[in-house]
DNA sequence: TCCGCGGCTGATTTTCGAGTCAATCGGCCG
DNA sequence: CGGCCGATTGACTCGAAAATCAGCCGCGGA
């Protein structure tokens, strides 16, 4: 979404006033840093460097504020994945892009994904927006899912809406990982590990090839080594 | 935790008043109904049914009270999950076993699982206890999966902090589907099904046997039969 | 019976932040 | 130049909820 942009994203640089992007911007840091709780109009004021009125002046309120804030950040990641889930490829390259959308969204702008990350399952009020928009994204992997099954890519017993919400399950816990600093996220070399590891642990589980326990899966290993054409990536 | 254990427990039984007590699930519930923020002191009271003021003869403030609550239900959890972790067993059986308690718990008391998983990855204020405490819970796994790697359980790939925070993850989203009625709470089916599926993705992931595309698995399930004593759904 | 003490009460005070609004500013047009 | 208008400001209002506190109530002991 912060990417490129249509005429859409061009109005609101120029006509719309930038201040109204600055405050936005603004609350998102405001917002990443306290949550929500700790976010006071005050503050986002401050940080954007205009007077408190201003603020009122762009939003109606501030559940609107907060409202645009996550519905910006999340409809620029949603329309990615869209495009990947909707698009040509097997299920796991599309799983692959899926991980490369959400690295690449962390990447450029961190903040943002940690809103959406925390606040995710949250619905404050009376809210039902987010989970809207969330269950909205379950369901377009499970429509992906859908499609991959008939396709015979999965296992036949999986539940495509349970496994749609893990799907999402992970990428969330991965950025929790990178949130909660236990993973350096300063670090590429981590990052890109991260990400494969997100991808293959979805297809494929944590779990040595085989259910036998010892050190079986060596000579597994060895008699696969034969037929295996697929399994890593290059 | 609910289970007495010290006689620390037991004091908080019997001497340290019931009415402790009653204000923590009085407390729970409204937590639970409506989350962090629209969760007032006077609602707490009066759903305790105790003087306002009470709730402050007991709790210092606001925080504490609900530090408390999170405290004493995650605790209980881990304390169930380490039994588990630390005992014998191979990895699959572990996993199942951990499912086993988180479904549980829910079956019990949802509404103490609905408030640490909503609130899970929030830290109001400056508040580092939860982030611990689900780290700790991670490190927990993290030890699990070190002896299940050393046993080869693992595929030697993966990271296991990784994959201990996804395993938590996937329990999160199995509960948040739960939580958002994706899946009948009320239908024991259902959440046997889930349950299985959790332990089951965990290990396995949800991709084909194979890494192929096509019925190539097909192949290979006839290739592998011969030594294939893993599960197969019946 | 009376005292005192600790659990308990809830009206009162304090705090705090959302939302308002009248005043000011600055550019543009006639 | 002068006046209009939308952008901008920040002091102020006001309600909501947290935290306090002066005392009440019932029991146990003297």
């Amino acid at each position: 979404m912060s990417q490129q942009q249509t005429s859409k994203a061009a109005d609101a640089g120029s006509r719309e006033s930038e201040r109204r992007h600055t405050i936005l911007r603004a609350a998102i840091e405001v917002f990443a840093r306290k949550g929500y709780h700790g976010c006071r109009i005050a503050d986002v004021a401050s940080e954007a460097g205009v007077a408190y009125g201003l603020v009122y002046h762009y939003f109606k309120n501030k559940d609107e504020l907060l409202e645009t804030v996550f519905e910006t950040g999340w409809s620029g990641f949603i329309t990615r994945v869209r495009a990947v889930a909707e698009g040509e490829g097997t299920l796991e390259q599309k799983v692959r892009r899926i991980a490369d959308v959400a690295f690449e969204a962390y990447r450029v702008d961190p903040r943002t994904v940690k809103v959406l990350i925390v606040e995710i399952a949250r619905s404050p009020g009376g809210r039902v927006n987010r989970q809207t928009a969330f269950t909205d994204a379950i369901q377009l992997c499970t429509q992906m899912l859908t499609r991959a099954q008939a396709a015979g890519e999965l296992r036949p017993e999986v539940d495509l809406q349970l496994a749609a919400a893990m799907f999402f399950g992970n990428i969330e816990m991965a950025f929790t990982a990178l949130v909660m600093g236990m993973v350096d996220p300063k670090d590429p070399e981590k990052l890109e590990q991260a990400k494969k590891q997100l991808a293959e642990f979805f297809l494929h589980g944590v779990h040595a090839r085989e259910g036998a326990t010892e050190v079986a899966w060596k000579k597994d290993q060895e008699k696969s080594a034969t037929r295996s054409k697929v399994p890593r990536r290059s």
